[in-house]
RNA sequence: CGGGGUGUAGCGCAGCCUGGUUAGCGCACCUGGUUUGGGACCAGGGGGUCGAAGGUUCGAAUCCUUUCACCCCGACCA
């Protein structure tokens, strides 16, 4: 290709709204520009880098035997509707009629298109396992699109989904995706974790998430110093605390706390380590058909609430704050919130001796307490009365509570694998796998006939990678202050032949033989055939990232050309006649 | 959805507060010339519904109202 001839827009200056590397970089560089929010055009660099990293992504599963098909990108509500998600997807789903009324949606994801098509047409376990895939256009009305390609609304996934006879087959497969992904990013030259995650609102029993390392990624990632475990910030877990602070032994008894409502006033106010505080927070958790209750947190003082486990642990599709007079109407005393009840035991004597017993807090909210709390004495918690809370609760003494893994696991927590120190980073989330069992297969219909006759629901695993995200995930990780360094596999060219002055001749004719003969090597090369000064050419070549240059110019006067590395941007002399030949095998 | 900001040429911006001829600058673009190892220089040139609608006024990019778009922080996010 000749760089006279194609249309790459180089820019000097950024775009005032980009902010990170990749979205500056992919804009200035001529690979993308933004046509409305959260959607992008891609120009012809980005399009070859992006048919680039799909043809690694096909070419790695099909060479385990995923088949890939092409489903229709408007999709029918109807089968929205049957599997529930309709209402579920809330606003991302972008939903419109055609002319004849019918309802319609652009498909965010497309498990029940998938779902559907294996219903028609698988009907045996002979036909199992199967795992089919697209590489296809999503469309999400994402609340806030940013970061360029990172979070747009539209954008290329590949989605796949696996049929299976029974869960043992159906967990083989999973296991097969991860090793196949793990391929799939190394040979994009991605420094990547696989975490364990949240299943979000896809559902399923156990899900994996590919998170490429980087500064700017929206994902927080927990990772064991140690060990190998690392995990999604909502599904991180942590081995219980070594050293448990000094208990303050106290006789069960209401204290008077004027005003004292924070976990921080209380810390001071007694003296205590907020280990012994319970936490209280509330929320208002929505489920599936607009229901809604309110619903009490306890954790101790000295953690944070993981909102997703939380919302998890009831089975609530998301979680909002709660105003005090809603508190108040639900019979609960901000500031003073507190799982249990303080009053006198009636059966022994009654006198200012008579010992004080405990018993749940009533009132109209749901509670629910993190297992740090199980059997936990000496805690200090609200006695649900303004002004007032109760010491030396011993939580062991009720019956009946609900605990559930709700904390948000810190610095410094101990792994849950090995006992090494957590610690937290970034992450992109560029590939996410699901053991879906019949989540989908079972309100769909989708069955086959197994070996005994009988019909059963698939078992499915579903798996995703964001394609036209890798694209700035790339360059997250590979980039300095000049522009983008992209892997030899997936750069737009992997050599430019830059003529250092175009009036040149014998620079003109040594270059276009130099050309001439990478190509016909197979390698994929252009040369820069501009009329524009030798520094305007090498910036363009630092800014979009070329695996090398060859570089004719002042050199050839003594028979030699330069090669130059865009990774480190060093260079090498070589003879004109062995220039191709050299450049060729460096890229082996 | 809450809070904040910005819309003037392809990109980056000035002008607006304090209304007044043909709306300006840098980059990019076109023509000619000079230059050719790190985003050149000279001369000439093209390109604008000043986001949109309505209003105030003799007169609006500028003041008022409404609206749309885009961006940032947060909420949300298979």
């Amino acid at each position: 290709m000749r760089f006279s001839k194609l249309l790459i827009p180089t820019l000097k200056e950024a775009p005032k709204d980009a902010v990170l590397p990749s979205h500056i970089f992919l804009v200035r560089g001529g690979f993308i520009h933004q046509v409305a929010s959260g959607i992008y055009d891609f120009l012809p660099l980005g399009k070859r880098v992006l048919d680039k990293i799909r043809t690694i992504v096909k070419e790695e599963l099909d060479s385990v035997g995923c088949q890939e098909v092409q489903l229709g990108f408007v999709t029918p509500a109807e089968l929205w509707k049957k599997s529930g998600r309709y209402e579920k997807y809330g606003a991302e789903l972008l939903r419109f009629s055609d002319r004849k009324g019918n309802e319609f949606v652009l498909g965010p994801t497309h498990e029940e298109m998938m779902v559907e098509l294996a219903g028609r047409f698988v009907s045996s376990y002979k036909q199992l396992p199967i795992n089919l895939y697209q590489i296809n256009l999503k469309f999400r009305d994402e609340a806030r699109p940013r970061f360029g390609l990172m979070r747009g609304r539209e954008f290329i996934m590949k989605d796949g989904y696996s049929f299976h006879t029974d869960r043992d087959d159906m967990v083989r497969e999973f296991e097969l995706m991860e090793k196949t992904y793990r391929r799939i990013f190394t040979r994009m030259g991605l420094d990547f974790r696989v975490v364990e995650a949240d299943s979000g609102a896809i559902g399923g029993e156990g899900s994996k998430e590919f998170m490429v390392l980087a500064e700017s990624g929206e994902d927080t990632i927990v990772i064991c110093q140690k060990c190998d475990y690392s995990a999604n910030i909502e599904a991180a877990k942590r081995a219980e605390p070594e050293n448990v602070p000094e208990a303050p032994e106290a006789r069960l008894m209401k204290f008077y706390t004027p005003e004292v409502t924070t976990i921080e006033e209380l810390e001071s106010f007694f003296h205590v380590d907020p280990f012994y505080l319970v936490k209280s927070v509330a929320k208002r958790a929505l489920y599936d058909g607009g229901r809604s209750e309110i619903v009490l947190f306890f954790l101790r003082g000295n953690e944070e609430l993981q909102e997703t486990k939380a919302a998890n642990s009831i089975g609530a599709n998301e979680l909002l704050d709660v105003s005090e007079e809603e508190l108040e109407a639900a019979g609960i005393v901000p500031g003073f919130m507190g799982p249990v009840e303080i009053k006198r035991d009636i059966s022994t004597q009654e006198s200012d001796d008579t010992p004080y017993v405990i018993q749940k807090a009533g009132m109209n909210a749901k509670m629910v307490f993190d297992e740090s709390l199980k059997n936990a004495s000496n805690m200090i918690c609200g006695a649900n009365v303004k002004d007032y809370h109760i010491v030396g609760v011993d939580l062991s003494v009720l019956k009946d509570l609900d605990f559930e893994d709700l904390v948000q696991v810190k610095k410094e927590d101990r792994c849950i694998k090995c006992g090494g120190k957590l610690d937290y980073t970034k992450g992109i989330e560029v590939g996410h796998i699901f053991q879906l069992g019949t989540r989908y297969s079972q309100p769909l219909g989708a069955r086959f006939l197994d070996k005994d006759g009988k019909s059963k629901p698939f078992v499915m695993g579903t798996y995703g990678i964001g394609v036209s995200r890798l694209l700035a995930a790339v360059i997250e990780q590979h980039h300095d202050e000049r522009g983008c360094i992209w892997p030899s596999g997936i750069a737009p060219f992997e050599v430019v032949v830059v003529i250092g002055n175009i009036k040149d001749e014998n620079q003109v004719s040594a270059g276009e033989k130099i050309y001439e003969i990478l190509k016909k090597r197979g390698v994929d090369v252009v040369i820069d055939d501009r009329p524009e000064r030798f520094g305007f050419k090498m910036k363009d070549f630092e800014l979009i990232g070329f695996t090398y240059a060859v570089v004719v110019g002042k050199k050839l006067s003594d028979g030699k050309v330069e090669i130059v590395k865009r990774a480190d941007l060093g260079r090498i002399e070589a003879d004109v006649d062995e220039a191709a030949q050299k450049v060729a095998d460096m890229l082996l």
